[in-house]
RNA sequence: GGGCCGUUAGCUCAGCAGGCAGAGCGAUUGAUUCUUAAUCAAUAGGUUGCAGGUUCGAUCCCUGCACGGCUCACCA
C-alpha cells in the first residue's frame, strides 16, 4: 500500500501542476520561528486574537485535525512545533479546497496569519494565506511511537530526525558542544588549525589504519589515526596554542564506545606540562557539561556521574596494584601473565607493553566519576616525556569517565634523539607482528631537531562526552550517520518498503 | 569471529500447541468551523527478511543465509 500511497502522491503532484500550483517552489520568507511565536505570544489570554500582527512561518506538517470547514494542523520547524488554524472563511473557498485536497502530513507548508490563543489555551496561527513549499511523497512514520527500528534509525537517520524532536535535539546538542569547546579555547588564545587526513605514515596513536591509494604519486596512503604529529610541526613552526577538531579513522572494532570514524580534538599548549593540561581539561569539560546540562551532576544510563572539581587522580601502577596485586613497574612479565591468565585475558603478543595494557583494561571499568589516571610506563607511551621524578614512567594522563577513556595527554616528548629511539622500539614491535605499533616518521624527527618548545598536549574523544550529556547508550546514537554494513539499495528499499 | 535475541501492513506492535494473517496510527472516501493521540462511518493496504527442508498444510517446527540488537573476544 505504501507504494500505492506514493503513486497517489505523485499523481497529486501532476494534478497540482495542471491546476497551476507549483509543488516545489523556490523560497519563503519567514518572520518568525515556531518557538518564537510561542514565546512572543505566551501572554495572550484564552481566545484572544492579535489581528494587528502578521506572522509568517513555515515548517513540516506533522499533525492535522480536519473539521470540515476548518482544520487544525501543526507545523514543525527547527525550533518547535506551532499549531495553525485554517478555515473556509479565513482563506476563501477556493484556497480552502486546495488545502484539503493537496496538503498532507509530511509536506512543508508556509503560512501567513495572525497569532491567537485557542479556547483551550494553545498559541496558534490563524491562517490568512498558505503556500505549499514542498510535497512529500513517502508516508511519515507513526505519529507517537515514531521510528524504533534501529535499522531505519541508523541507515535513514533523516527519518528518525524528521519524526523525533528528541533526535533533533540530540544532534543540536552535538553542535552546541563543539561551539562551546571552540569558545572556551579561543577565549584562551588557542588557534584552530587543520592538518591533513591523508597520511603516508600513521602515527600519534596505536591503531590499525585504513589504507588507500593516491593515483598521482602512485603511492599507498592511510587515513589518519591521530592529528598529533602534524600539530607538533605547527609548534616547531612557531604556533604556541593550537587545537584541531576533526575526524580520525581507525580500522578496528565497532562497539558502543568505538566507531571507525570518530571526532577527535587535539590541543597543544607550548610552555605547559601535563599538570597544566590536566587543569584545563578539567575546567573545559566541566564547563561544557554545565553549559549543556545545567548541572555538574548528570545521570548517564541510570548511573550518576559527578563532574564537580577537583577530579580524582590515581597513578596507573598504584591503581592496578590495588586492584590486581601486580606491580607493572617492577614485576616480571611472567608474573603479569600469571595474573592475566587468572582473568582469562592473555594477549596474543606477550610483550611487556601489551601485558600492561591488558592489565589496565581489567581495572578500567571500576572508574565511573571523572578520574585522571597518570604516570603511564614509558614502554606504552612513545610520545611522552619521561617523568621528571621517576624514570620508569612518563608525564602522562588518561581521563576515564563511565569506564570510557575520554582523553589522553602528556608532557610532549621534544627530545629528537630520544623520540627516534622510541620510534625504533615501536618499529621493533611492528616486526613482531604488532600492526598497531607506530611507524618511524623521519620527517617528524627532523622537525623536532629544529626545536620544539616544551609543550603539553591533549586529545579528547568528544563523541563519548556527547554520549554522556545526551544519555545515549551507544556512540552510534550521537554520530549522525554511523557506519552501517553495506546492503544494496533494493534490499534497503525492501526493508523500508516501497519502490519500483 | 563466538553466544543470545530479533525480522509480521508505510510506522508501532499483536498473533498461531501447524489450519483462510490482526489492531492502532498513517493512507483513501465521506460527515464535522476551537481540535490537540480530535471524533464518527466506510475502503484499500501483506510473497509474515531470503533460500531450502519436514508436513496434507508452515508466519509458526528444522537447516542455511542476510540484516539488526545485546554480549564476549578484539580494540583507545
Amino acid at each position: 500500500m505504501s507504494e500505492e500511497a506514493r503513486k497517489q502522491r505523485i499523481e497529486e503532484i501532476n494534478q497540482m501542476r495542471s491546476e497551476g500550483i507549483e509543488p516545489y517552489p523556490y523560497r519563503f520568507e519567514k518572520t518568525h520561528w515556531a518557538g518564537q511565536i510561542k514565546e512572543d505570544f505566551s501572554g495572550l489570554k484564552d481566545s484572544e486574537t492579535r489581528e494587528d500582527i502578521t506572522v509568517r512561518t513555515a515548517g513540516r506538517v506533522v499533525a492535522m485535525r480536519n473539521h470540515g470547514k476548518s482544520t487544525f494542523f501543526v507545523l514543525r520547524d527547527n525550533t518547535d512545533r506551532i499549531q495553525a488554524y485554517i478555515r473556509l472563511d479565513g482563506v476563501g473557498a477556493k484556497k480552502f479546497e486546495v488545502f484539503k485536497k493537496y496538503v498532507n502530513i509530511g509536506d512543508f507548508v508556509g503560512v501567513t496569519g495572525f497569532p491567537f490563543k485557542t479556547h483551550t489555551g494553545e498559541i496558534s496561527i490563524f491562517v490568512k494565506h498558505f503556500e505549499i513549499l514542498s510535497k512529500a511523497i513517502r508516508m511519515m512514520p507513526e505519529k507517537w511511537h515514531g521510528v524504533k527500528d534501529k535499522e531505519i534509525i541508523y541507515r535513514q537517520r533523516y527519518v528518525e530526525m524528521l519524526s523525533s524532536d528528541e533526535a533533533l535535539e540530540r544532534f543540536r546538542i552535538r553542535s552546541e558542544l563543539f561551539r562551546l569547546v571552540r569558545e572556551f579555547l579561543q577565549s584562551r588564545d588557542f588557534v584552530e588549525v587543520d592538518t591533513p587526513m591523508l597520511h603516508y605514515l600513521t602515527g600519534g596513536a596505536s591503531a590499525r589504519p585504513f589504507k588507500t591509494h593516491i593515483n598521482v604519486f602512485e603511492s599507498e596512503m592511510y587515513l589518519r589515526i591521530a592529528e598529533e604529529l602534524f600539530l607538533k610541526r605547527f609548534l616547531v613552526g612557531g604556533f604556541e596554542r593550537i587545537f584541531e577538531i576533526g575526524k580520525n579513522f581507525r580500522n578496528e572494532g565497532v562497539s558502543y564506545k568505538h566507531h571507525p570514524e570518530f571526532t577527535m580534538m587535539e590541543l597543544y599548549w607550548a610552555y605547559a606540562d601535563y599538570n597544566d593540561i590536566m587543569d584545563i581539561t578539567e575546567e573545559m569539560i566541566n564547563y561544557v557539561v554545565r553549559e549543556i546540562t545545567g548541572s555538574e551532576i548528570i545521570t548517564y544510563q541510570g548511573k550518576e556521574i559527578d563532574f564537580s572539581r577537583p577530579w580524582r587522580r590515581v597513578k596507573m601502577a598504584s591503581f592496578i596494584e590495588e586492584n590486581l596485586g601486580v606491580d607493572i613497574l617492577e614485576d616480571s612479565n611472567d608474573e603479569m601473565i600469571a595474573v592475566l591468565k587468572k582473568h582469562n585475558a592473555e594477549p596474543d603478543i606477550k610483550e611487556r607493553g601489551h601485558l600492561i595494557e591488558k592489565l589496565w583494561d581489567l581495572v578500567e571499568h571500576n572508574l565511573v566519576n571523572p578520574t585522571f589516571v597518570t604516570e603511564h610506563p614509558v614502554i606504552i607511551s612513545p610520545l611522552s616525556k619521561i617523568h621528571r621524578e621517576d624514570p620508569r614512567v612518563t608525564e602522562r594522563f588518561e581521563l576515564i569517565i563511565s569506564s570510557m577513556e575520554m582523553a589522553n595527554a602528556f608532557s610532549e616528548l621534544n627530545d629528537p634523539i630520544e623520540q627516534c629511539d622510541r620510534f625504533l622500539h615501536q618499529a621493533g614491535l611492528r616486526d613482531i607482528g604488532d600492526e598497531e605499533a607506530q611507524m618511524m616518521d623521519q620527517d617528524f624527527i627532523r622537525a623536532l631537531e629544529y626545536g620544539m618548545p616544551p609543550t603539553g598536549g591533549l586529545g579528547v574523544g568528544w563523541d563519548r562526552i556527547i554520549m554522556l550529556v545526551t544519555d545515549a547508550p551507544s556512540i552510534r546514537d550521537i554520530i549522525p550517520f554511523p557506519l552501517v554494513r553495506p546492503i544494496s539499495f533494493d534490499e534497503e528499499e525492501a526493508l523500508s518498503n516501497s519502490e519500483e
